[in-house]
DNA sequence: AAAACATATTGACAAATCTCAATGTATAGT
DNA sequence: ACTATACATTGAGATTTGTCAATATGTTTT
């Protein structure tokens, strides 16, 4: 199997910010809208749009727009291919 | 459990750089020497040793000095410890 | 229609990152 | 000792990234 270089950097770095970090964690009990992710997080409303922006383009996490909120997610498959990724980086046997 | 948002971060950087990339996957058939790396990868000797100090730090390339030779190869532990912490990030069942 | 709210976008700045040329540090061979 | 080789470190420039204030967009409520 092979890994396309730029695609993959792009898919994690999802996981390479410590901001990023906090936000899918706080993701792993569930569905949450950015109000209350901007809640628990030091960090003003157009810095998580930010990095809701790069978590929605790695595919990490899904969005739903349900009226004025925006309601975030991981996503299973998202995560599920990142850890296929890192299995291909598993040594093969000589 | 709980991340460590700061040095979940540090380990992830591993794989945010298309370059890093490019090496992890040359090493996934066993280790190799920083020259044989470079010779594979358009990028300069200084370049290549920037990369390989931040694969050290993230834990997922071991490093082994023989001699004149610096020899890499991926860290099964360090790899496994990542796609650990991806499971952490799988939603809980509500 | 106007006001209020939730989020996205823009623009600017600072800090981090990637890259290279130049130089330094070991080690090996002559 | 001198030279060559393999790699690391330093310093500088360019690009990317993270952050915020200000503003824009879209939705709901009055």
């Amino acid at each position: 199997m092979e890994l396309n270089p730029k695609k993959t950097a792009v898919i994690f770095k999802a996981f390479c910010d410590e901001n990023r970090i906090k936000i899918l964690q706080l993701l792993t009990d569930g569905e949450k809208c950015a109000c209350k992710l901007l809640e628990a997080l030091n960090i003003t409303q157009p810095t998580l749009s930010h990095h809701m922006k790069i978590l929605l383009d790695s595919g990490i996490v899904n969005g739903r727009k349900d009226g004025k909120w925006m309601h975030y997610s991981i996503s299973a498959e998202g995560l599920k291919k990142a850890q296929e990724y890192l299995d291909i980086l598993k040594e093969k046997g000589e």
